[in-house]
RNA sequence: GGGCGGUUAGCUCAGUGGUAGAGCACUUCGUUCACACCGAAGGGGUCACAGGUUCAAAUCCUGUACCGCCCA
């Protein structure tokens, strides 16, 4: 049966089985038991708009990988899976499919509009979720949420009401990123921003006493119609004795003051700012500062209002034309010169983002940031690499009270009424908030909350929480959270501030921070500029395993990832290669081989001492979030140590009936192991092949408990002395390619001096060598010499005495300049006194080594000189 | 302007004080009955630059240049 088993892998035929089967044996629920430690994770919801990119797929992967390692090691796991409702970006969708329509939002009304946003959800919104499937992910289904279910939306609705409150929430006018387009304000992270070739405007804003004019740069000369003020740097000598002074605001006529402020850049410009608190987040600060009026001039749309007197109506770019044309017509405009602009886009309309003061509701973050600092500061959250702890820190001891309004219907509607005397009051429905203030309500606030206040809610608004459920008991706080370094601030500060505050716990107690996917030639992958590469149709032809280990072998602490074809190529190699040692194996056995008592050769023990050595390499990978480091350790084992020798040696006694039990039963240990160990990277191949193991065919990898290899299996000496079989072996076959004899092609006879051991005849077969004697040849011959050992093949044949000449100088060159390297050192005599006792002594056995090595490298070259002359 | 990274073989990257590493690519050879998605043997690096600390620096410190990301 297991002859039938064909010479490559194909991955796409076998994953979906495996999936199947895992779901089917309830695996991906948590499993209590005595004794029996938990791990957590919630996952980051994913947008239910969005579909599988790079990111994702290394992302969730990384978490089920966490998982399963866990899972093997004996810990209950439960990794709850979920989306988010994505305020803006489902709006959009959904906004786009009306106007197809020859509708609108506007058109049908809030009611219409979410019972059709609802529609969308359930008939497309699961996409990226089966992704993850396919992905491999060992999510637990039976508890997925959504931020707006109606158990989230309550408890979004109670922590609202309880800041509200608490007096932390209030209504303001801010400085906001406002999308013209999408008329509401978008949080930072929805916006990009490009440098783009602008003007510097260079205007004259006269003083109100006719004694001259002070010349200001900007590059928004439309929003002087709002300015309130000019500032200049206190210690600006330009500007001595004119601070305090009344300025008229040309065009407007205005009369504003002239403050110092240590906001401008004297270096800048002519080093004087105009101050436009309505329209710049700077501005704004240096208003508050001097207590100057807010002025806002554009209204939704980015019109110029009737604020703006002439110019009301105009698109704000059309007011800077006008308004630039008016200036140099009035003789104010001094002069106009290139200017690179930081230009703020809106990711989601592509409109450039007019910075409007608006009333929006706030969140004072002050009183909340705090305890978030200190749980860091203290290590009761760390983040894996640890440097994106300053990143998080940093940010949270300046951190500003946040925006949590928008402008939309998709979300959670702010529960603040407004009652008839103008005075709000929060409550869970209109009743209670008319109970509460006793008052007639009068209206429901009509914004929503920014997605990210929900979201912050996750770890524990999914178990039930604030009633005191079994989940949230159990499972919270989560053992890690796996995220990009971009939401640090708007998503992962926030989870801790909000957990802290209201479970009075962390919510995680590890961050690990996943690098940026690129593309192979480093750039951002984009689906806008094309260079997005989907991760299914990776799945579809390769499989999830190969794309897993791709990315898996490139997680450390590096910051960003590049995707490759060529590299899933050589994942997908690599699969082949463990399908096919398998198959190997498999063909040489007949069933369960047991344990042989007491007759491991040498060679046995080496593999057993390697795999002891390659189960703590990767354990301890994994429990670092090393995961390049454990790809690599399992790869090196598999395919240089237990394919590349230990099977190559072992064919001879797999061939032969009285020797073959001992190397079988090495041979399943060390691949049932490996299968185990690589599980949480390859989770599909490592379950398929665990399946053709003897005995193993209604076990599930997933299901099985870690390899744990004997302590007695390490064995340094094993691996010291077939390390030496190795080296020579290596040796002779580069003495055979200078020869020009082809591998597999016998050699008639070789010599070795020194000692082998048992290893003479492993070596033999090795370098394909029919007869290994023990001596010196007298014949002429090609020689090669090692620590203790030399070894020498008769040169049968013609030879070239130039070529061999060459390489041998060569060694010798290396020889000496090492030598004389070494020689430096000792000769130092603080080297000696300073330097630690085994380093000195290693120094000295290199030396007198190396001059052992180059006695015989010179007497060999004077061998092939003769032959020249 | 501030912060955080990076600069090591042709490429992608490991390597935190003691003689420079891996995978891929490259060259040569090979159709040995697990695998050509394979095997064997090779070539290839003054570790960005300049100072400093040290017996000893890719590694620690300072500065410079260039690249990336974040914040203003």
């Amino acid at each position: 049966m297991n002859q039938d088993l064909p010479t490559r892998y194909d991955a796409t035929s076998v994953e979906d089985k495996w999936y199947a089967r895992w779901e089917e044996s309830g695996l991906f629920q948590p499993k209590p038991g005595p004794g029996k430690p938990v791990y957590s994770i919630t996952i980051p919801p994913p947008n239910v708009t969005g579909s599988l990119h790079m990111g994702h797929a290394l992302c969730y992967p990384l978490q089920d990988l966490l998982g399963r390692y866990k899972r093997l090691r004996g810990y209950e796991v439960m990794i709850l899976p979920g989306q988010d409702h994505a305020g803006i970006s489902l709006q959009i969708v959904v906004d786009k499919l009306l106007r197809k329509e020859g509708s609108s939002a506007a058109m049908i009304g809030r009611d219409a509009f979410l019972e059709r946003a609802w529609q969308w959800r359930r008939e497309s919104g699961g996409t990226i979720l089966h992704q993850f499937r396919s992905l491999g992910c060992a999510f637990d289904w039976s508890r997925e949420r959504f931020t707006l279910d109606d158990h989230y939306h309550d408890v979004v609705l109670k922590v609202f009401i309880e800041w509200f409150d608490r007096g932390l929430i209030y209504r303001g006018k801010r400085v906001v990123n406002w999308d013209p387009a999408l008329k509401t304000s978008v949080s930072d992270i929805e916006t990009d921003r490009k440098m783009v070739k602008g003007k510097l405007y260079h205007v004259r804003y006269p003083f109100a006493d006719g004694s001259g004019h002070i010349v200001i740069a900007t590059t928004r000369p439309e929003t002087m119609l709002a300015d309130v003020a000019v500032a200049v740097h206190p210690e600006d000598d330009r500007y001595k004795g004119l601070v305090g002074k009344t300025l008229t605001l040309p065009l407007v006529g205005r009369a504003i003051p002239l403050v110092a402020d240590e906001y401008p850049d004297p270096s800048f410009g002519t080093g004087a700012v105009k101050i436009t608190p309505g329209h710049d987040a700077n501005d704004f600060e240096v208003g508050q500062r001097h207590g100057l009026p807010i002025l806002v001039v554009f209204d939704a749309s980015a019109k110029v209002n009737q604020e703006g007197g002439p110019y009301a109506g105009l698109d704000r770019f059309e007011a800077r034309k006008r308004i630039v044309a008016d200036l140099e017509e009035k003789g104010l405009l001094e002069r106009v010169e290139d200017h690179e602009i930081a230009l703020v886009v809106s990711e989601k309309s592509g409109e450039v983002i007019e910075p409007l003061a608006s009333e929006e509701w706030f969140m004072s973050q002050r009183a909340i940031a705090d305890r978030a600092i200190d749980v860091v500061e203290r290590g009761e959250i760390r983040f894996h690499p640890e440097r994106y702890k300053e990143v998080y820190l940093d940010w949270l001891r300046n951190i500003r009270d946040w925006n949590v309004s928008r402008r939309l219907w998709w979300g959670h509607r702010i529960p603040v009424y407004e009652a008839e005397d103008g005075t709000f009051v929060a409550a869970m429905s209109w009743e209670e908030a008319e109970q509460k203030s006793g008052k007639r309500i009068v209206a429901q606030d009509d914004q929503v909350l920014d997605t990210w206040f929900s979201s912050g809610l996750w770890p524990f608004a999914v178990h039930g929480w604030p009633e005191d459920t079994d989940d949230f008991r159990r499972y919270y706080p989560t053992d890690v959270l796996v995220t990009a370094r971009d939401i640090i601030f708007l998503w992962v500060a926030r989870m801790v501030m909000m957990g802290l505050d209201f479970t009075g716990q962390v919510p995680f107690r590890d961050v690990f921070v996943y690098a940026t996917v690129l593309t192979e030639d480093g750039k951002r992958m984009s689906k806008s500029l094309g260079t997005g590469i989907d991760p299914m149709d990776v799945i579809t032809t390769t499989g999830a395993d190969s794309l897993r280990f791709m990315l898996f072998s490139q997680t450390g602490a590096n910051q960003d990832i590049r995707y490759s074809d060529k590299r899933v190529a050589e994942a997908r190699n690599f699969c082949n290669k463990i399908w096919n040692a398998s198959r190997f194996v498999l063909m040489n056995v007949d069933g369960p081989v047991p344990e042989p008592a007491g007759s491991l050769l040498t060679i046995d023990k080496w593999l057993l001492s390697r795999l002891w050595s390659t189960e703590r390499s990767v354990r301890e990978a994994y429990e670092t979030y090393d995961i390049q480091e454990a790809a690599q350790a399992l790869y090196r084992f598999f395919w240089s140590e237990l394919c590349d020798w230990y099977i190559e040696v072992s064919k001879p006694r797999l061939a032969s009936p009285e020797e073959r039990a001992t190397p079988q039963w090495v041979l399943l240990t060390a691949i049932e192991s490996f299968l185990k160990m690589a599980h949480p990277i390859m989770p599909f191949i490592t379950e398929e092949v665990h399946s053709h193991l003897p005995g193993k065919d209604h076990e599930l990898v997933m299901a099985s408990a870690w390899p744990e290899p004997r302590p007695d299996w390490h064995d340094p000496e094993a691996e010291e002395t077939v390390g030496r079989w190795f080296e020579a072996t290596r040796a002779l076959r580069a003495l055979r390619a200078e020869l020009g004899i082809g591998p597999g092609k016998q050699a008639d006879l070789a010599y070795f001096e020194g000692d082998l051991g048992e290893g003479a005849g492993i070596v033999r077969e090795q370098a394909w060598i029919g007869e290994l004697r023990k001596g010196r040849p007298s014949e002429p011959s090609l020689s090669e010499s090692l620590p203790g050992l030399d070894v020498h093949l008769p040169m049968a044949g013609m030879i070239d005495p130039a070529k061999e000449t060459a390489r041998l100088e060569k060694e010798r060159a290396r020889l000496e300049e090492e030598i004389s390297r070494v020689k430096a050192r000792l000769s130092d005599p603080t080297f000696s006194e300073k330097a630690k006792p085994e380093v000195v002594e290693k120094a000295k056995s290199d030396l007198s080594e190396r001059e052992l090595l180059h006695q015989k490298v010179m007497s060999r070259i004077a061998v092939f000189r003769e032959l020249l002359d």
